[in-house]
RNA sequence: GGAGGAGUGGCCGAGCGGCCGAAGGCGGCGGUCUUGAAAACCGUUGUGCGCAAGCACCGGGGGUUCGAAUCCCUCCUCCUCCGCCA
């Protein structure tokens, strides 16, 4: 709670959504269409989510309503003041004076009536953005006990010594330090030191290089964004509790995770059929503060406030979404796999998955130390709901009409993690740790770190 | 940080407080002409909400007014000059 910068200044609750000529005139994130088309459906599919989600609806549902009813009273009246206004120009006098009269009363109602839309639109928004993605109908219906096992990838080593957590590998290698990091900064930081900082940046940059080859534009992108970017990917309001903000009346934010701001890339922006999908990967930090995890992870580099990740974003439109999806987990997968890491694929359930998602693949690497699998990747396709409230559309030829893109992504993975995983599956009984044939390039060839450094 | 200037449709660029969703040009699309193409000419060409009538949108927000792209305030962005510093 300290952690976060600001957490006495309320931002405003919705944010100012840009007016006129942009899709829904506010921060909508599920098609409002299908609130008045088939609200049991969605109600349905909203339970699945959760209950809290589905008990929301009836709220939903009648602000949506009041707004356009009270909506369209207001273009009513407004037709009226703009007929009888235009006659003004040319009454003169008394007969003037009179219709003058007569409209400052149009003029005041309209004022009056259009507080009244105002309010309505904003709390109508407000309960919009916290309703999550619907869910794929072909996912499990359940919580985490839900998710299914897809596929297991790759056979756990069999150790002819007792695994050790990474944090001990890592300590009596002498490139891991959680002491410092909790001196200057508290806990759930940590310092690479030395090899293990150079490990960390070829894990990295092999990961970037790996993505570039399959046709993934690097991005370097702003770390701070502002709130509409956060409430474009969804990641505000639902989880503004766990973001850092600076202090200020219009806060920055600090990206939780580079999704934010490669899907942000093409916001408020009409694409041509003919360039998608994009394709973006970007090496950042990521900030998260954590709330409500205390206790949990404590150890280690599991959980960390801040910590690097490779991410990839694909922007594509609507027939192709699900096949890019198993496009873009393939490509996380690829490093997976090239690192030699032990991992096995879920399909996560309705109520397991992110907020923006409608279906998520997670990717877990085995961690010997804990005897089980860890989350090292999400693979998410967001469908059209991040599109809708970030304004991303494409058209399909001129004089159509243009059409919500779909958004995915997928960590291609975190660093952390995967250095992690790498200290405790490389680990010799010696204490040395095997480099990982991928990355040796990267490290100037060296298979071996020991104490005293790589080594040939 | 100081002093000025500017923000209009895909782009360029007009726009007296009412007849402006906005002239004109370019680009795009369709057509006429042509063996074909170019040129020329004609037509068409923003987005959102709404079943529709219609309403909204001229950087964002607010104000004045019966009525604002046009006037006022404020914020943001961009450009020029000066200072300062990675």
């Amino acid at each position: 709670m300290a952690l976060v910068y600001n957490p006495s200044r309320p931002v405003p609750a919705v944010s100012r959504a840009p007016r006129g000529a942009l899709p829904s005139q506010g921060g909508t994130m599920i098609d409002p269409r299908l609130i008045t088309e088939k609200p049991e459906w969605v109600t349905a599919q909203m339970e699945r989510r959760g209950p809290a989600y589905a008990a929301a609806m009836g709220k939903v549902t009648r602000l949506n309503e009041e707004w356009k009813a009270k909506k369209s009273e207001l273009d009513d009246l407004r037709h009226q003041q703009k007929t009888e206004s235009a006659k003004m120009r040319d009454l003169r006098g008394a007969a003037q004076a009179e219709l003058r009269a007569k409209l400052k009363e149009y003029s005041d109602a309209i004022k009056a009536l259009g507080e009244t839309v105002k309010d309505l639109e904003l709390d109508r928004e407000e309960a919009f953005l916290h309703l999550p993605n619907l869910p794929d109908e072909r996912i499990p219906t359940g919580g985490e006990e839900a998710n299914l096992v897809e596929e297991v990838i790759g056979t756990p080593r069999s150790f002819d010594f007792e695994p050790r957590p990474h944090w001990e590998v890592g300590e009596s290698l002498g490139i891991l330090d959680f002491e410092a990091a909790t001196r200057m900064s508290g806990a759930r930081f940590s310092v690479l030191i030395g090899p293990g900082a150079r490990l960390e940046r070829a894990i990295a940059q092999f990961m970037l290089d790996r993505h570039g080859e399959r046709g993934y534009v690097e991005v370097s992108p702003p770390l701070l964004v502002k709130r509409d970017a956060m409430v474009g990917t969804g990641q505000v309001p639902h989880l503004e509790e766990d973001t850092f903000k600076t202090d200020a009346e219009e806060p920055f934010y600090l990206i939780p995770t580079a999704e934010v701001v490669l899907v942000n890339m093409k916001r408020e922006s009409i694409l041509s059929a003919e360039e998608l999908p994009v394709k973006f990967v970007a090496l950042t930090p990521c900030f998260r503060s954590e709330a409500g995890s205390y206790g949990r992870d404590v150890r280690g580099l599991i959980r960390q406030h801040q910590f690097y990740k490779v991410e990839l974003v694909t922007i594509t439109d609507q027939d192709s979404s699900a096949q890019e999806l198993v496009t873009l987990r393939n490509d996380a997968e690829n490093i997976l796999n090239l690192l030699g890491l032990p991992y096995r694929r879920m399909l996560l359930a309705s109520r397991d998955m992110g907020f923006a998602a409608h279906r998520t693949y997670d990717l877990e690497v085995w961690l010997p130390s804990e005897g089980s699998y860890r989350e090292i990747s999400s693979c998410s396709n967001c469908t059209d709901f991040q599109a809708r409230n970030a304004m991303i559309r494409y058209r399909t030829a001129q004089g159509e009409k243009p059409q919500l893109c779909h958004t995915l992504n997928g960590s291609g993975l975190a660093v952390g993690r995967t250095l992690l995983a790498i200290l405790e599956n490389y680990q010799n009984a010696d204490g040395s740790l095997t480099i990982p044939e991928a990355l040796r390039p990267y490290l100037g060839g060296a298979s071996r770190l020991t104490a005293t450094g790589f080594e040939a």
